[in-house]
RNA sequence: GCUCCCUUCGUCUAGCGGUUAGGACUCCGCCCUCUCACGGCGGCAACAGGGGUUCGAGUCCCCUAGGGAGUACCA
C-alpha cells in the first residue's frame, strides 16, 4: 500500500517550530517511502482561523521546500461531506443528539469533580425520545462502554485506553459544524491516510479517532506520536523565547535546510551524525527511531548549524541569499563587487546571512569613519611608509587577484622588514575600517582596487596629519 | 481529581544486560594564524530517587518524585 501521509495544521496561530518539527517527519516518512504527503487545513474553528495564518502556513512549508503532494484541503469545503456521515450514524444510532444545556454540563462537572471520578459526559440524551423544545441540539458520537482501545502508536509503544473512560464526545455543534475529531477521522479516511504523525498532545484523543474509525468500517492508520519542542527553559514554546512565526528565521537569515537540519534532531538521531543534508534525511530517516522525550529549543546550537550549511552551500546560491539582504538592509549592490564573490569570501565568519551582509558591508559602501580604537592601534606613523608603499603597488598590479596581493604584501613588509601581521592590520583598518575581516589578501581583493586605493589614500592622510601632530 | 505520556552532561543526543557511559552545541585551555572565523587537539559536565529481577543493570519490572498532555459546542 502506497504510503500516504498528512500534515493537518489549524490556522489559528501561525507556523511555527514545533508544528514545522511535525510536518517535516510527515514529509520525510512521504519522501522516504515514496508515498505522497497531503496537506490538509483543519479550519472548523472559523471563528478563530484566517486567512493570513493560512498564509503564513503556505509560505513557511513553501520556504522550507517541504512541497505537499496534494492539498491544501479545507475542511471548510468539505462539509457535505461531513453531514452526510453525520445523518447516517444519526439514523443508525451510531450518533444522537445531544439537548444538554451547558449548566446541566457545569453540575455534571462539579459533581464528577467532587466524587474525584473522571469528568465526563454521562450519556443522559443517549435515549432521549424527543426534543427538547427551544434547544439546538449539538451531535454527540456512541463511545462503547466497555473494552479497552490499544494504540500501537510507532513511537510510543502499546498504550492501551479504556473505553469506561471516555465519554461520548460532541462530534457537531449547536449550529451544525462538525468537530475536530470527528473531521480528522472522516478525512484521514477519505484522504487514505497510512501513516498519522502528529504532535503528542493528540495521544489522548486517537483511542476515540479509533472509535470512530470503527464505527466507520475502516481499517486504522498507523499512528506516530511525536514528543513535544519546548523553549530554551524547558517551558512550553512561546513568544518570549524568541521567533514564533517561521518566516521570522528566514528574515533573519537562517537557511531552509539548516532549519530543517537543526528540527530533525530534535527526537531523532543516526547515530553520532549532526549535519544532514536534506537528501541525506530522505534517506536515513524513520519513524521507529524517533525518541519518546521532549526536547528544548537551543538557539546556539541552530547558529551553529546555520553556520556549517552555509560553508557548504554552493556559492550562487549564497550569492543571491546575500543581496536579499544587502537590498533589505538599503545596501546598494549595483557599484560593488559581486555578491558571490563577497559570500565566497565570508562563507566561513557567518552564522546567518544577516551578519554576512552586515559584516560586508564595507565591500559596497564607504564606511563614515574608521573605528577610534582600531585606527589609535594600528594607523601609527611607523607604518606611513610601508603604507605607502603597499598604495603605490596595488596600484601598479597588473593582475587583480588574491595572490597577486598577497606576494605584493608580502614583499614590501620584508622590504621594511615587519612581520606580515604588523603591515597586514594597517590595511586591514584602513580599507574596512575596523579590525575585524577575512585573510588580508581577500579582503583587500573582493573590495576592488579604486575603493581600497581611495581608502588607502585616506588612511596614509590620517597618518601623515597624526605624525605631523605629534612632531609639533 | 481522573486518564495518558515522559525522565542519560546546562542543552540536543548515542546506548538497545557486561562501555574508562560516546558524540554535538555552549564554556575554558592549547595549536593553526595578518585580525576574526573555520579547522585540529584537550578539558569541565549526565544515567531523578528508591526497591526488585539477574552472576551482572543507564538498559528489564515496580513504586516515589518531578515534568507534560487531555479532561472545550479549540484543534
Amino acid at each position: 500500500m502506497k504510503v500516504r501521509t498528512r500534515f493537518a495544521p489549524s490556522p489559528t496561530g501561525v507556523l511555527h517550530l514545533g508544528s514545522v518539527r511535525t510536518a517535516l517527519f510527515s514529509w520525510l516518512y512521504a519522501r522516504r517511502f515514496d508515498g505522497e504527503f497531503v496537506l490538509r487545513i483543519e479550519d472548523t474553528d472559523r471563528e478563530r482561523s484566517t486567512e493570513e495564518n493560512v498564509r503564513a502556513i503556505v509560505d513557511g512549508l513553501d520556504w522550507l521546500g517541504l512541497d505537499a503532494d496534494a492539498g491544501p484541503f479545507f475542511q471548510t469545503d468539505r462539509f457535505d461531506r461531513y453531514k452526510e456521515v453525520l445523518t447516517a450514524w444519526l439514523d443508525t444510532g451510531k450518533a444522537y443528539h445531544c439537548y444538554c444545556t451547558k449548566e446541566e454540563i457545569d453540575e455534571l462537572r462539579e459533581q464528577q469533580l467532587a466524587s474525584g471520578e473522571k469528568v465526563r459526559y454521562d450519556g443522559r440524551c443517549r435515549d432521549r425520545a424527543r426534543p427538547r423544545e427551544g434547544v439546538d441540539p449539538v451531535v454527540r458520537f456512541r463511545n462503547p462502554d466497555a473494552g479497552e482501545v490499544v494504540v500501537n502508536d510507532a513511537v510510543r509503544g502499546r498504550v492501551v485506553f479504556d473505553n469506561a473512560q471516555l465519554d461520548d464526545l460532541i462530534i457537531a455543534r449547536s449550529n451544525g459544524t462538525p468537530t475536530y475529531n470527528f473531521t480528522v477521522v472522516v478525512d484521514d479516511s477519505d484522504m487514505k491516510i497510512t501513516h498519522v504523525i502528529r504532535g503528542d498532545d493528540h495521544l489522548n484523543n486517537t483511542p476515540r479517532q479509533m472509535n470512530m474509525l470503527e464505527a466507520l468500517g475502516v481499517d486504522n492508520p498507523v499512528y506516530a506520536h511525536l514528543p513535544m519542542i519546548l523553549g530554551p527553559d524547558g517551558a512550553k514554546l512561546s513568544k518570549r523565547h524568541g521567533a514564533v512565526d517561521i518566516r521570522d528565521y528566514r528574515d533573519q537569515g537562517y537557511l531552509p535546510e539548516a532549519m530543517l537540519n537543526y528540527l530533525v534532531r530534535l527526537g531523532w538521531s543516526h547515530g553520532d551524525k549532526e549535519l544532514f543534508t536534506t537528501d541525506q534525511m530522505i534517506e536515513l530517516f524513520d519513524i521507529n527511531d524517533v525518541n519518546q522525550s521532549a526536547s528544548a529549543f537551543n538557539p546556539d546550537k541552530l547558529r551553529w548549524i546555520n553556520q556549517q550549511h552555509i560553508i557548504r552551500a554552493s556559492t550562487e546560491r549564497l550569492g543571491e541569499q546575500l543581496v536579499r539582504f544587502l537590498k533589505r538592509s538599503g545596501i546598494p549592490i549595483t557599484s560593488g563587487p559581486s555578491p558571490a564573490d563577497v559570500a565566497e569570501v565570508f562563507r566561513e565568519r557567518a552564522e546567518t546571512i544577516q551578519q554576512m551582509a552586515d559584516n560586508s558591508r564595507y565591500c559596497f559602501v564607504d564606511f563614515d569613519a574608521i573605528d577610534p580604537k582600531a585606527a589609535k592601534k594600528h594607523l601609527r606613523p611607523v607604518v606611513l611608509e610601508p603604507l605607502k608603499a603597499v598604495r603605490t603597488a596595488l596600484a601598479e598590479t597588473p593582475d587583480w587577484e588574491k595572490k597577486e596581493i598577497e606576494t605584493v604584501i608580502k614583499k614590501i613588509a620584508a622590504e621594511f622588514d615587519i612581520n606580515i601581521g604588523k603591515l597586514g592590520q594597517p590595511i586591514r583598518v584602513a580599507v574596512t575600517g575596523g579590525a575585524v575581516s577575512p585573510p588580508i589578501d581577500a579582503t583587500v581583493w573582493v573590495i576592488g582596487r579604486s575603493r581600497v586605493i581611495d581608502r588607502l589614500d585616506a588612511a596614509i592622510q590620517i597618518i601623515a596629519a597624526r605624525a605631523a601632530a605629534s612632531n609639533s
